[in-house]
DNA sequence: ACCGGAGCCTGTTAGC
DNA sequence: TGCTAACAGGCTCCGG
């Protein structure tokens, strides 16, 4: 759920809080959110650094800290990131927390226990198999055409693949393909130039759109406080199984593909 | 290299 | 109505 769009919303909302704070503690109650280093070991290297800067690959959150350390946050299906007063109520599935220097607390909540933290001096160990930035200005349609030779995957299962392209989930590539009027089913090698040419603008302008309307808040995605993005209210085919296309009337099918539920117009994709 | 399926979790929903 | 089972989606690991 959070893709691209959710989490670029998540930490340009995170910023104002975090830029310039320092970390005094950090404390956790689902031992398997760290994913490395170990929690005591996290918890040593991290106390007394401050935060830098925040940006994200993908899907991932980095936090750039002092002395060389990043820390790096995926929220997978779940997780939902937000700095409150460090008195306020603990919410059920909070898991891990970051104590910050002006009595706030940086709180990663996450119901279904997917996401994970990780604190490294080398981002790549963590980042290095993942795709181009589909937003990226150096990413152009002859990089994006290269990657299709001798792949003979669904289109779809190809944009799910975090090493193909990252930062796309299954509701950005379900509304991808039904802009470009591309078949999920369709195998990558059988596109020609100008289907990868409108596919490559069809992923920018529905990633842009998910961007302006603040993530999609589709079960559990929240923005850092609270409220809703609105991007579910845009959705052409995603979720919606048997009503109308907007195009031209038929009803959105929904298959199974790589063991994911795929929403597309079967009259508008080819 | 490719593919499918299990596993990680829990809240919601579909179906009996 | 009440219960169980399936489902949801991101990613990794395993076996074929």
């Amino acid at each position: 759920m959070p893709e691209l769009p959710e989490v670029e919303t998540t930490i340009r909302a995170l910023r104002p809080f975090l830029n310039g704070r320092i970390i005094i503690a950090t404390h956790n109650n689902w031992a398997n959110h760290i994913a490395t280093p170990s929690l005591p070991e996290l918890q040593r290297r991290i106390q007394g650094l401050s935060i830098q800067s925040l940006s994200r690959r993908g899907k991932y959150i980095l936090i750039q800290l002092s002395k060389n350390e990043t820390l790096i946050i995926h929220l997978r299906m779940s997780g939902h990131l937000s700095v409150v007063d460090a008195n306020k109520p603990q919410h059920r599935h909070d898991h891990t927390f970051f104590t910050l220097d002006n009595r706030t607390e940086l709180r990663f909540r996450d119901q279904r226990k997917f996401g994970k933290v990780y604190l490294v001096q080398n981002p790549a160990e963590i980042l290095g198999k993942l795709g181009p930035e589909p937003l990226d200005s150096l990413f152009t349609p002859a990089i994006f055409a290269m990657q299709f030779k001798g792949r003979r995957k669904a289109i779809k299962t190809l944009l799910l693949d975090q090493r193909f392209i990252a930062g796309i989930g299954n509701i950005y590539a379900d509304e991808a393909l039904f802009i470009a009027g591309i078949h999920p089913q369709r195998s990558a090698d059988s596109l020609v130039e100008h289907e990868i040419n409108t596919l490559f603008a069809a992923i920018q302008k529905v990633l842009r759109l998910g961007l302006k309307r603040e993530g999609a808040s589709i079960s559990s995605y929240r923005k850092p406080d609270g409220s809703r993005g609105n991007m579910q209210n845009a959705f052409t085919v995603f979720r919606r199984t048997g009503t109308p296309c907007h195009r031209c009337g038929n009803p959105i099918k929904r298959i199974k593909l790589g063991g994911r539920s795929t929403h597309f117009c079967p009259h508008c994709q080819r």
